[in-house]
DNA sequence: CCGGTTGTGTGACCTGGATCACTTTCTTAA
DNA sequence: TTAAGAAAGTGATCCAGGTCACACAACCGG
């Protein structure tokens, strides 16, 4: 518990400057929670209140079309933050399903608190500037990469980015979040 | 140019409570500009120092592939705001271009002042939180539309989206925009 | 009003990657 | 330890969309 909000201390301290008392304080309204392996966080259709920044393991965030084919959005590591922003936002419900590839743990922080926080301290709202905005140019470049690249060279662009995927992620979600088959993944490592 | 300043400060009140001098005060910030249509506003390579809010006209800003294949990040439209962010953000050369559809007027805000006043103004910072947070969810929507759906559904949910695209857009650069060729998007309606 | 650039339509052909159908490992829980 | 599900590999086939090659607009600027 305390090590869970020296972290969260710390990630936050790297773009915002806050005193320890407004730390703490900031600290205060997250609410930990463990996860099992395979444990649903967010289920398409729910009611989202909540974003998650992650303290250990590893989750997806992923968009299930016609009842088959599976999309990854965002895998979530630790110091990362997901949910489903788009309903979390515009309070309605979720269209995307979150749940846990390994055990994880998390911190919570409803959608109401952090409008609070950022509403009584500048240097959050400062802080959340920034996360969406590497986020959003995150997904600008991931865009532009969808439409330039084949699927080999998403491929190795991912390991490049985040080598720890290739061991900790099973291949047919790398392929759901590179948006090729599993099949094609499979040829494009063993077939060079 | 009076006219401009009432645009920005509509804008940016519909997401954040300023007071009518603190409005004036940060639209005394912005510069205005006029483009012809066809010129260019970032070219790649460039440092790039500002970021641009849309008063009229149509702006694209785009990637070229081995100096060949353009594919288009974003349309800017009236109250719509354009840069190269990832290199505006980090302070990097410009790996994206922006030019002109249009005849445009646009107001350039230098990422200095932005982020002044969004250390003088809290308001400021809560309207550009809010600004990304829109941007982001618009971009992993499309990220899952690239994804998910064939060249026709994206065409029909573009044409959806922002039918004034239709006609004040060339074609080839809607092709461009949804990541299928010209020739593709043409098939596209003529055979349906 | 005319020649050139910029857009658009269409046919013929090619290819990356999807799909289907099986087989072969890995994992994991009892 | 072992059986059953989950993950991964692989061949055969198919198709959406790319590429190439031309033919026509339509829209300027001089």
């Amino acid at each position: 518990m305390e090590a869970a909000a020296v972290v969260l201390k710390e990630h936050i301290s790297k773009t915002a400057s806050l005193t320890e008392e407004e730390l703490s304080y900031l600290a205060s309204h997250f609410k930990p929670l463990s996860f099992k392996k395979g444990q649903v966080v967010i289920r398409e259709g729910d009611k989202v209140e909540h974003e998650y920044f992650v303290l250990s393991g590893c989750l997806k965030a992923f968009y299930i079309n016609d009842e088959v084919k599976m999309h990854i959005l965002q895998f979530a590591m630790p110091t990362w933050w997901t949910s489903d922003y788009n309903a979390l936002y515009t309070q309605t419900k979720a269209t995307i399903n979150v749940d846990c590839i390994t055990d994880a743990t998390l911190l919570s922080l409803s959608n109401a608190d952090r409008e609070k926080l950022c509403r009584e301290i500048h240097q959050v709202e400062h802080f959340f500037r920034w996360r969406t905005n590497r986020g959003y140019v995150a997904a600008q470049k991931r865009l532009l990469s969808l439409m330039n690249n084949d699927a080999r060279t998403r491929y190795e662009e991912l390991l490049q980015l985040y080598p720890e995927l290739y061991s900790l992620v099973p291949k047919h979600l790398i392929a759901a979040y590179l948006g090729v088959s599993r099949e094609t993944l499979s040829r494009l490592y063993h077939t060079r």
